[in-house]
Formats: structure tokens, sequence, C-alpha cells
DNA sequence: ACTTTACAACGTTAACTAACGTTAACGAGT
DNA sequence: ACTCGTTAACGTTAGTTAACGTTGTAAAGT
């Protein structure tokens, strides 16, 4: 089993530090950045499975950065660190779904609990594993799709592209997001390439009529099903 | 299955962090607005599919708020929020379509209710996600027209043309409007663009001869059906 | 009052272009 | 040798622009 990364958004470089190595000692891999900007920057390279972000930081707050976060992953569980002097109803608003929150002063113990029981969330929900895409089954992790016992084989990059049309599907996926996310920049030739793997899924696709990835000319594509 | 989204608009702090709270317990996603201005950014923003309304805000009252956002979408569900104060009889003009209306002070259980009955309504509405149109279906999402077992795949510019048309069938829906909604501006060249897509739609709707898209010279178009 | 003129708004078809679709060739890594 | 992703080559399409035709309306002319 791989490590746990953590990503880990405190200003305060003594409490950061510990932080971190108490949780390192754990087995957890944690990723400190000292700002908000930072912390996009690191979720953005390392995607890590659980945020643990300080409520006051330079350059950007830790509800913002929440936000911005939560319109790439709807899902990925967030912890927040707030002074005492927050009062509780504003971060109530966010004690809900896959968010939690903690106030300072804190005991590791305090936070170590409350990661783990976010894991177990997101556990028995990837246990699941297998997401419905109309008469498949896909599954992310062991790229593969089935349909009526007949199993095919994704690429990762098939796989990739798939799971991200899934997460919006009736929506339309933006074309440089997703190219700066799988690619990394969304030049000429990227798009050319994330267009060969678009008609690499619908091949793979057309066995369920119901389901279409429909292109949004200038914008990106919609999987409908 | 994808979390509701409800827009709620409460001026007093203390009463909308309780109903937001008290909403998110039960699945949905809340966006608060804490007056009638910032309530109509939020819509145009977030695109709740159910609005509640405080009646007296500030800077914009809610029966004033909801008739905005009635030109836009004659459909979204209200529930107004209202004073005991407030005579029935000016709410009864409301409390028809997709209106309802709940007097103050009242339990979350009775909003609950209220909410999950509209939402009933708009789920067997879009469950069947077909949208009648004269002797057509039209399916916005998927961008299909079906007549009679006859589909045609219309582009994303027809289809959202005609959502548009279809959202203010037998009125006349505002060129400048729908340019700018789905153009960015109304100059010269994007007003025969929208030409071009009307003409379009006529010939695709043309098989039944009591669908009429008929121009108001200087105003716009009128979707007769 | 009626007709004529003028012009802006709209209708329709077709040409055009950038975006996208598909297949195959290529090349790096195993 | 094989797999995967990229690049290339060529085909297709959506949306814009252009060109020319039609219609509505208001002002000028009779």
């Amino acid at each position: 089993m791989t490590k746990v990364k953590i990503l880990l958004a405190e200003d305060e470089a003594s409490l950061g530090m510990i932080v971190k190595e108490s949780l390192e000692t754990r087995g957890f891999i944690v990723f400190h950045a000292i700002n908000g900007e930072e912390a996009l920057d690191l979720y953005q390279k390392v995607n890590p499975v659980i945020l643990v972000l300080d409520v006051m930081m330079p350059l950007k707050d830790g509800f913002t950065l929440a936000k911005e976060i939560r319109l790439e992953n709807k899902n990925i569980p967030i912890i927040f660190l707030t002074a005492k002097s927050q009062t509780s109803d504003v971060l109530e608003g966010f004690n809900h779904g896959g968010n939690d929150y903690l106030k300072k002063p804190f005991s590791m113990e305090e936070l170590i609990v409350r990661i783990n029981s976010l894991l177990n969330r997101i556990e028995l929900a990837s246990n699941l594993e297998e997401i419905i895409i109309g008469d498949y089954l896909f599954n992310y992790t062991k790229q593969t799709l089935i349909y009526l016992k007949e199993t095919v084989q994704l690429t990762h990059r098939e796989a990739q592209l798939l799971f991200h049309l899934q997460q919006k599907k009736n929506e339309v996926l933006d074309r440089t997001f997703i190219l700066n996310k799988l690619w990394g920049n969304d030049d000429f030739f990227n798009a050319r390439s994330m267009d060969v793997f678009i008609s690499k899924l619908r091949k793979k696709l057309k066995s369920d009529s119901n389901i279409q990835i429909i292109n949004v000319r200038g914008f990106g594509y919609k999987l409908i099903c």
C-alpha cells in the first residue's frame, strides 16, 4: 500500500514544521506550503488525497483556496485549521460533506483522528471504485472498461481523460483545463493529441449508443450518458 | 446523483446561517446571499435549481428579485419567506405556478417539506428531460430534436438558441439579450450570425407547420407552438 | 390620402476558415 | 518486438463572414 499524501498549508513556520514532522512519523507524506498560492500550486503538482489548510494565510486564505480546489475536485477531504477568535458559525458553513475543522491550539492526536476518519470515508467510497457510465463499468485505477463481461483495457491517458469527462458528465469539460491538467500545457500539438484520445474513447464506448462525447466547439467536450 | 443547489437570500445573519446549515446537513448545497443584489449575482453564477428568498431585504426586495429572475427562467421554483405582518393577499399573487411561501417564524421541517415537494415537480419535468415543442421532442443536453422517431442532431449553438426560444415560447425573446448571453456582445456580425442560426432552426423545425419562429422587427423573435 | 422612395432590419444561401475527427506513421521506452 | 503516446496527413464540420434578396416602415413626393 502506497503512503497517503497530505497537503499542509500553514504560514507559521514553527507550527508547520511540527505538524509536518508529526504526520511524517505516522507514515504520511506531507507537502508543506507556507501560503495559499503555493498551496494551490503544490496541489496541482502532487495530487494529495487530503488537505489540511490554515484559514488565515498570506496571499490566499484557506476558504478561498478550498473553493478553488473544489472546482477541480468535488470530493477531496479538507480540514481547516482556525484561530480561536474565529466564530464557529463561519466555520460550520464548511462543516459538511468532506470537510472538517479544528480550532487552534489543537493536539496532534485530534488532527490524526480527524485525518483517519476522513480517510476511511474516502476508502469506503473508492472501494466501490467501479464508476457507472451508461452500460459500462469504468475502473479508473485498474484502467478497465467492462461491457457485459467483456473487459477492455484502457491506456493511462485514456483512463485519465475518461475519468475527467465522467466527473463532469452532461456538462462541458473545459478543453484548456484538461490540457493543462493532463498534458501540462495547451499548445497546438497537445490539443491534437487530445483529439486522438477523444477519438479512441469514442470507439471504445460505442457499444452503448446512449453514450456520446459531444464536442462544444471552442470550449471542450460533453460526456452524455 | 449530484447535490441540489439552493440559493438562499436572507439578510438576517443568524437566521440565514441556521437555515443554510440545516439545509446543508440534509445534503443540499446552499449559496447564501445577504441582499437582493448579491442574490441576483449569485443566481447568474451558480445556476441554482431552487430559490428561497426573504421578501424584506436591503438593496432589492424578494419580489422584485423574483420578477427579474423570472425574466430569464420562468420555471425555477421560488419559496418566499415573509414576516407575519405581511398580508396574505399580497402573497397570493405569487402563490401559484412554481411558487410557494412561508410565514416567519417557520420550522425547518416546513421548509424542507416545501423544498422537496417543489423539487419533485422539477425532477419529474427534467427527468423527462425531453422538452416538447409542437410535435418535436427537444433534448437540450443531448442536443437532439426528435420528430416521429427521426432524430436530428443539433449543434451547440442551435441547441442553446432553441433552448432560450423555448423558454419564452409565445413571447418575444429579446435580440440583444440573447446576443449578449450566447455571443458575449451584440455587434453587427454576431447579429448576422444569429440570423443564420434562426434560419437553420426554421429549417430543422419545418416538419411541424404549427411551429414558427416569428421575427419582431427591432425587438427579437417569438417561438410559436 | 395615396404612392413612391429610401433605408435599415431581417432571410437565405453559399463561401470560407479555424477547430475538430480519424487513421496511420513514427519514435521513445521497455 | 511491443506498447503507448505523439506527430503527421488528410478529411470533415461548426460557426462566421459575405453576398444578395426580401420585407417593414417612415419620410418625401404627388
